[in-house]
DNA sequence: ATGCATGAGTG
DNA sequence: ACTCATGCATA
């Protein structure tokens, strides 16, 4: 940050000019200013069409007339992407993730523009009830008392398709996992789950709907923290061993159901880095995955696409490591800070307020998921802030202690499993 | 693997 | 204006 009398705005509106400019060095920053961003031009979805789960029995769109995008209004490159991609399920290939052995699927500007829908989308049916009722609504939320937002999902449960995500036409790998699936699948335990049979704090939730209303099995009513962890974990392995990228989950999931991921949400799910609804959300899904993963003795069809539609989205902005210093002591003290507080503190880091009001979200939305980053293993954190909570939660006692260097994780003490 | 960002849904 | 689910872009 240092004394920079520049404003963002100037920095990054210059460079706009040309294409990319890598600018941002972690810790030898230069002054000037307290963040940087990169530009690049990016496809951010059209606010149109977006017909995925909330919308499949709302049977008509919300009619998202795109018409946000008030407050902020400059520096949002707008760019226009060549996609003349018009081929037609052809062979997308990239590589990434780490995966050696994973010449398939695309990068991940998958995403549904406007009339995309030939891929898979066509897929879904309606099915009624949804998995998790959602039992404890901020486990380890901390604040337990902030569940408000239910979306509402609906898969399709027709077994129907043989249909399989991957599969794009691609070398060896579908040969090898398939010989490799129902050779070895020792840890595949899913279909019922063992151990874990502590702590129910199923606190207040007296709600039963329909007098049929069937018992826990399989993996069809609300997992516990543990059955997600394990689950989570063996997925995982499963998953490398079947030679699929995170990507390539997310994107089969979108053929098999209409919904598709990116990697980042897989990787989050395989890390636990989700809200606990949300795993319980997911989970179904992955697992139904893996189960035709291996039962993709044949190759059915399968489909790519590629839809890169020019949008405009804001640069992601470089928050200095001194900054986010500065961020995370106020973020202690108070992880809600006002929209006053806000704008003068924007004022002070010299960071729009727009980005520092988004940095808190983040934040606490970090605070809010599973896995404390500190524990992979050993979930024994016992935390006894039980269901007694108001709508305000003592805040959950975290400790950062970093400043710079190779980022590792932030000790966080998390209420992980409540369980002693 | 993660940081910053968008948007729908809620108040 | 916030939460929550998600993801592009990046390190």
């Amino acid at each position: 940050m240092a004394t920079a009398t520049s404003s963002p705005y100037l920095a990054s509106s210059r460079i706009l000019s040309g294409p990319v400019l890598h600018s941002d060095r972690r810790v030898g920053m230069q002054p000037g200013n307290t963040a940087v961003t990169t530009v690049s031009t990016g496809y951010r979805g059209d606010p149109a069409v977006k017909m995925v789960q909330s919308d499949f029995m709302q049977g008509a769109m919300v009619a998202s007339n795109g018409g946000h995008m008030l407050s902020h209004a400059h520096q949002w490159v707008t760019s226009l992407p060549h996609a003349a991609a018009a081929a037609a399920a052809a062979a997308v290939s990239a590589a990434e993730a780490g995966s050696p052995w994973s010449p398939s699927s695309q990068p991940q500007d998958v995403k549904r523009g406007r009339e995309d829908l030939h891929t898979g989308t066509a897929l879904h049916h309606r099915s009624p009830h949804l998995g998790p009722h959602q039992a404890h609504p901020g486990s380890w939320g901390g604040t337990s008392a902030q569940q408000q937002q239910q979306q509402s999902l609906i898969y399709s449960q027709t077994g129907g398709f043989t249909v399989n995500g991957m599969l794009s036409s691609h070398v060896g790998q579908s040969l090898m996992h398939q010989g490799l699936v129902r050779a070895e699948s020792p840890e595949l335990d899913h279909g019922n789950h063992h151990h874990h049979h502590h702590h129910h704090n199923h606190h207040t939730h007296h709600h039963q709907h329909h007098g049929a209303n069937h018992e826990p099995h399989s993996d069809e009513d609300t997992p516990t923290s543990d059955d997600l962890e394990h689950f989570a974990k063996q997925f995982k392995q499963r998953r490398i061993k079947l030679g699929f990228t995170q990507a390539d989950v997310g994107l089969a999931l979108g053929t098999l159901y209409g919904n598709v991921f990116s990697q980042t949400t897989i990787c989050r799910f395989e890390a636990l880095q989700l809200s606990f609804k949300n795993m319980c959300k997911l989970k179904p899904l992955l697992n139904r995955w893996l189960e035709e993963a291996d039962s993709t003795t044949g190759s059915p069809t399968s489909i790519d696409k590629i839809a890169t539609q020019g949008r405009k989205r804001k640069k992601r902005t470089s928050i200095e490591v001194s900054v986010k210093g500065a961020l995370e002591s106020h973020f202690l003290k108070c992880p809600k800070p006002s929209a006053q507080e806000i704008t003068s503190l924007a004022d002070t880091l010299q960071l729009e307020k727009e980005v520092v009001r988004v940095w808190f979200c983040n934040r606490r939305q970090k605070e809010k998921r599973m896995t404390p980053p500190g524990l992979p293993r050993t979930p024994e954190d016992a935390y006894s802030q039980v269901g007694s909570m108001g709508p305000d939660t003592p805040s959950p006692s975290i400790d950062y202690t970093h400043t710079s260097h190779t980022h590792h994780h932030t000790l966080l003490a998390h209420p992980f499993s409540v369980k002693y």
